[in-house]
DNA sequence: CGGGATCCGTCTTGATACTG
DNA sequence: CAGTATCAAGACGGATCCCG
């Protein structure tokens, strides 16, 4: 993900979430993840690297704050922003579109 | 994008649009373009490999269909099936959410 | 000419090992 | 615990080629 390629506003949003990995780490901090430990034992088994880039990337772009734990110097807090809080807007519709997909493929009277 | 990593709706979901141009193909869909080369035409330049690839995808996936052209049988349209429509109800609130930040980015008073 | 497929260099991803 | 380093594999992107 680099620089952008037109104004149009679901473009922006590809920059932001369009990978495998972001809206999954979104996910679990929505959860109450907060610490680089929690995000890895997902069920995804997301590599340090790509969680590491990932959250790094959410704090540039102001969607995570990234917090110095105060009892241990070794460790950090990850919280949504209220920027990043607005991503629920979307993300539950495309939740519910998984759910409502994962539904049809055990019942697949008519789609298409 | 190959087999699944874990049964979370969300991850159904990234499997098919996690990347930076599948909705962006969808995008065009919905606005009523039906051909390989109307796609192409579209301010982000998508290279012709990446969309012949997307295309299929989404043809496997039943969320497009591909129809040849009765008068020309060197074309094809490319039309959502109704599952692919359904992508609508996630794909409107993703694109509010990117026009909310370019607004918000003209005018940013306070967010974070 | 329209709709791709193929080739190839580059950039990104991801698994694992390693470090402070 | 929270990452960084390394390196292989894959995705991207452009150019070109192919086929009807």
């Amino acid at each position: 993900m680099k620089f952008r390629r037109s104004d149009c506003p679901l473009v922006l949003a590809l920059d932001l979430f369009g990978d495998r990995w972001t809206l999954l780490v979104i996910r679990d901090l929505f959860r109450g993840k907060q610490r680089f430990d929690e995000f890895l034992s997902s069920p995804e088994c997301i590599a340090t690297n790509i969680l590491a880039d990932r959250l790094k990337h959410l704090v540039e772009h102001a969607l995570v704050k990234r917090l110095p734990d105060k009892e241990d110097k070794r460790r950090f807090f990850y919280q949504l922003t209220s920027r990043g809080q607005s991503t629920r807007q979307f993300l539950l519709p495309l939740i519910r579109w998984g759910l409502a997909q994962s539904a049809l493929r055990r019942a697949p009277e008519r789609n298409g």
